[in-house]
DNA sequence: CAAAATCGTTGATGACGATCAATTCGCAAG
DNA sequence: CTTGCGAATTGATCGTCATCAACGATTTTG
């Protein structure tokens, strides 16, 4: 959780954004890209394709860097290609809260438009790729470019729309209920990505599950014993199966309060 | 909760948005909205606030009614000018959930972009007074109107902001602190209004503050009562008076979790 | 490979807030 | 004025999850 200065890239020759156009950070095409069709490129047309390309630039992160900070100046939203994120804040008291984890096609950094400054902490939980797409260029292109209008706008609604869903399981549903959706929404976002819906690696810690979910580690770590003795679910420390699917959901319905 | 067929309005004659131009709907003018330094108007020059006002359409709500369910299709963005509201999201269980209560120059539906159908209801907590937006307008405009994307782009990244306090609040706090939090929130609101900070009348009922952080109308009335007999704030039913803001902000500070 | 650190599991206990219940208050309608 | 009803308050009890603590497993580091 400290800051470590190899965190952050040195500043050399060109640079696109602050970050220099070296190795782990270069042009690449959203054109080609296998993931166009759930980030912001989707339904845009091969012309308006090439114009998005022109503005976006790769960058790599080893797992444990942080893409960006609470407080920086925000310059750009990350389109994640490969790997996998949390973002969290700390509150007052020095507490580490995770909003979110994020995975490949996700788009990351909205929070910093309302004031120029990042409000949250991004930070890779595996080695990762990400889109970096300056923000002055983006607002400017999908200005020209209706369909990028339209889409950015979805994106940013479906952000408003998932922290709401996260507020009712915090304001509503008990520890086995957020657990057994916490593992469904994962499950489903890895469908959604063609990887197995059934069984995955989780990239995070108990604690973090649990700062996620409103729950302490010891409390996450009994639901998922529970689970795996009721045969619902396979743990082997952080890989996961999903046994009984349905058993999970019905957790979810006929809740007692 | 249930659903009253007066809190529509009737389909006559001349309609913007499927909102009959009457009494109480009509055209109303940004340019001389003494809110356009809080809403979607702010940064405009005089031109532009004039095209704006060419979009936007008036509707009067009366306590009760609501603006939007959840699963109506999505055609609009509101502004508040006067009143007060919430939204809420009924659970699979059938129970409801709000989401947030919203006052002049707050902006309600941006939850409907992401899917073309609202995912919650917004209901009038007192008479109140909306601006219209058509969105597929509101898009175009902002195509051509710099200013007016960015304010646009801003208002959806507070929601977001705000909506992960929530969450912060939701998943760290304990519940006197989610009530001292709330008062000084709902205070801090006023004062940018322009009304007093020290006393106001909640629109809202225990049970919708309960339901809203996460907690049951008993312990929301139990934490009134001992904020005031701790000589914090004094309670009269609604009329809520702010007697110690310190001492409310104190109780969020050293969190024992 | 050993040592250290991090992460995870499990048990025992207690606190916070939910639940159940009784009463009071305020307001609208008859 | 009375009646009725929803909203709020207050008390008593109970359940869930946090806390404290010990141990085991896994990964990292020198």
């Amino acid at each position: 959780m400290t800051i470590n200065s190899q965190d952050r890239l040195p500043s050399v020759d060109q640079k696109v954004n602050n970050i220099p156009l070296t190795a782990n950070s270069m042009r690449v095409a959203c054109s080609q890209c296998n993931l166009r069709e759930l980030c912001l490129a989707v339904g845009l047309d091969d012309n308006d394709l090439h114009k998005l390309d022109d503005l976006v630039v790769k960058r790599k992160l080893k797992r444990g860097q942080q893409l960006y900070r609470a407080g920086d100046a925000f310059e750009a939203i990350y389109a994640i290609r490969t790997g996998f994120f949390k973002t969290d804040i700390l509150t007052e008291e020095g507490l580490e809260q995770v909003t979110g984890f994020q995975m490949a096609g996700e788009i990351l950094g909205m929070d910093g438009i309302s004031n120029d400054r990042h409000v949250c902490n991004a930070t890779a939980l595996e080695d990762s790729e990400v889109c970096i797409m300056p923000y002055d260029e983006l607002e400017e292109l999908s200005r020209s470019i209706k369909s990028l209008q339209q889409q950015f706008h979805k994106f940013m609604s479906r952000e408003i729309v998932r922290d709401q869903s996260l507020m009712i399981l915090l304001g509503s549903m008990r520890a086995e209920e957020r657990i057994a959706a916490f593992l469904l929404n994962l499950s489903q976002r890895m469908r959604l990505r063609g990887y197995s819906a059934s069984e995955f690696h989780l990239r995070m810690t108990r604690e973090e599950i649990g700062s996620y979910l409103g729950l302490k580690l010891e409390t996450v770590s009994r639901a998922f014993s529970k689970f795996h003795d009721e045969g619902l679910i396979g743990v082997q420390q952080k890989y996961i199966r999903i046994l009984n699917a349905d058993g999970l959901k019905a957790l979810l319905n006929h809740a007692p309060n």
